[in-house]
DNA sequence: CCACTCGGAGGACAGTTGTTCACTGACTTC
DNA sequence: GAAGTCAGTGAACAACTGTCCTCCGAGTGG
C-alpha cells in the first residue's frame, strides 16, 4: 500500500542527503578541496563508487551544499525584511535571528564561511552568486523603507551589499567565538559589536543627504 | 672576501624563501589543507625529505606566510594612519592603498583571505592574532583624531575592527573582480563600492555622539 | 688541515586516492 | 509476471601521499 510514488527515488534522495551531510559533518575540520571522495563514502556506509550516483564530483556536491546553507538563512532574513518596525529594535532582531541560525546550523555557516574565498571555483560562484541574490533582494526590501527616499538604486544597493556582508561575517565571529577560549565570553562579545557596528551604519545612513549635499558648496 | 656571515645559512634562508614562494603560488587555485608536501618540493626543486630542515610540517609553512603576506600590509596602513588629513581624502588615500596592495600582492591577499577561515587551525589563529594586533594599532590612531573625543576605549575598538574588517574584505572583493569576468569594470566597481562604504561609516561615526545622546531622554 | 655540522639526495615503506569495469538484485513499468 | 531500470557492490588499477632511514659532500670552526 506504500507505493505512493517511487519508494526507489525516495531511497535515493535519503543516501543523497546522507551523502550531504556527512560531507558537512567532515567539512568542519577541513577545506572542501582537500575532502576525499572515499572519505565521504565511508562515513556514509557505501561504496565509494556508488557516489558517482549522486554527483559526478565532490564540486558539485559542494554546490548543492551551498543552496542548503544559504537557502535556510534566506527565508530567515526575508521574514526580518518583511516586518517594519524602528530602527533600533531591526538590529536587535537581526543580530539575534543571525545568533539563533548560527546555534541551529552551525556547520552550513562555517561551509560558507570557509568555502566563499576557497579552493574550488564553482563554489566560490555559486556562493557568490547566491550572496548577490540576496543583496538584490534586500535592496528591494531597503527602498520601500522611508529612510530611503531621495536614494539612487546604485546607493541602496551598495548599502544593501554592505549588510549582508556584515551578516555573513558577524555569523562568521560568532561562529568563531564558540568554539574558541572562553565559553560565554566572547560570544556575547560578538554580538555585542555586531550590534554596535549595524548601529553605527545605520546612524551613517540616516544623515547620509545632509553630508551629500553639503560637501560639494 | 665573501664569507660575511654564513654561505651556508645564506642557502638555507635561500631554498627557504623558494619553498614559501612556491607554496603561495600552488596555493592559487587550491587551499593549504589540500596542498601536499611533495607539492612543494617538486615545484622547488629539492627532495621531498629536504622540506623538514625549513618546516615541520606545512601548517608551519602556512603561518610563516601568514606573517609574510599580513606584514606587508601592516607597514603600509601604518603610513596611512601616520598622516593627518581630512576624513574624504583620507578614505580615498586608504582605498588606493588597498588597491595598490592587492595589484602588488594578489598571492598574499588570497591567501589570507583564503585560510582567515580556512581548513588548518593554527594558520586561523595566525591570521586572527596578526588581525587582533591590526585592530589594536588601528584604534590607537583613531583615539588621537578629535572625532573620537569622548569615546570609550570600546567603541574605538569595535570601530577599529569594523575597519580592519572592511580592508580586507576590500581586499578580497578587488582581487575578486580581477580574475573575473568584464576586465575593468568590475575592478573599478568595487573600488567605487569600498569608497562609498567607508564614506558612510565615517558619517556614522561622525554623528555618533548626538544619537546616543538623544535616545536616552 | 682536519673533524664536524647539516642541507639535501634517494630509496623504500605502507596507505590512500579517484576512476574503470562488469556485476547483482530490488524496484518499476508494461 | 516478464523485461527493464538503476542504486549500490567489489575487485583492480596506476598514481600519489607523508615519513623513516641511511648516506653524501660542501661549508664551518678550531
Amino acid at each position: 500500500m506504500s507505493h505512493t510514488v517511487g519508494v526507489r527515488q525516495a531511497q535515493k534522495q535519503k543516501t543523497r542527503q546522507a551523502l550531504l551531510d556527512a560531507a558537512l559533518g567532515l567539512l568542519a575540520e577541513q577545506s572542501l578541496s582537500s575532502l576525499g571522495l572515499r572519505e565521504v563514502t565511508r562515513v556514509v556506509g557505501i561504496a565509494p563508487t556508488a557516489f558517482y550516483r549522486h554527483f559526478r564530483d565532490l564540486g558539485e556536491l559542494g554546490v548543492a551544499l551551498v543552496e542548503e546553507a544559504l537557502g535556510s538563512l534566506h527565508s530567515m532574513v526575508r521574514a526580518i525584511l518583511a516586518e517594519q518596525a524602528a530602527a533600533e529594535e531591526r538590529i536587535d532582531r537581526t543580530v539575534a535571528v543571525v545568533e539563533r541560525h548560527v546555534r541551529e546550523h552551525p556547520a552550513h555557516v562555517r561551509f560558507v564561511a570557509r568555502e566563499r574565498h576557497g579552493g574550488v571555483r564553482a563554489v566560490r560562484q555559486a556562493i557568490a552568486g547566491e550572496l548577490e541574490r540576496f543583496g538584490a533582494e534586500v535592496a528591494d526590501a531597503l527602498r520601500t523603507q522611508p529612510v530611503s527616499r531621495g536614494w539612487s538604486d546604485d546607493d541602496v544597493r551598495m548599502l544593501a551589499d554592505l549588510y549582508v556582508d556584515r551578516l555573513v561575517t558577524t555569523a562568521a565571529a560568532i561562529l568563531d567565538a564558540e568554539d574558541a577560549g572562553s565559553p560565554e565570553g566572547e560570544r556575547e562579545r560578538a554580538v555585542r559589536v555586531a550590534r554596535w557596528q549595524l548601529r553605527l551604519i545605520s546612524i551613517g545612513r540616516q544623515h547620509w543627504k545632509d553630508e551629500e549635499s553639503g560637501e560639494r558648496p
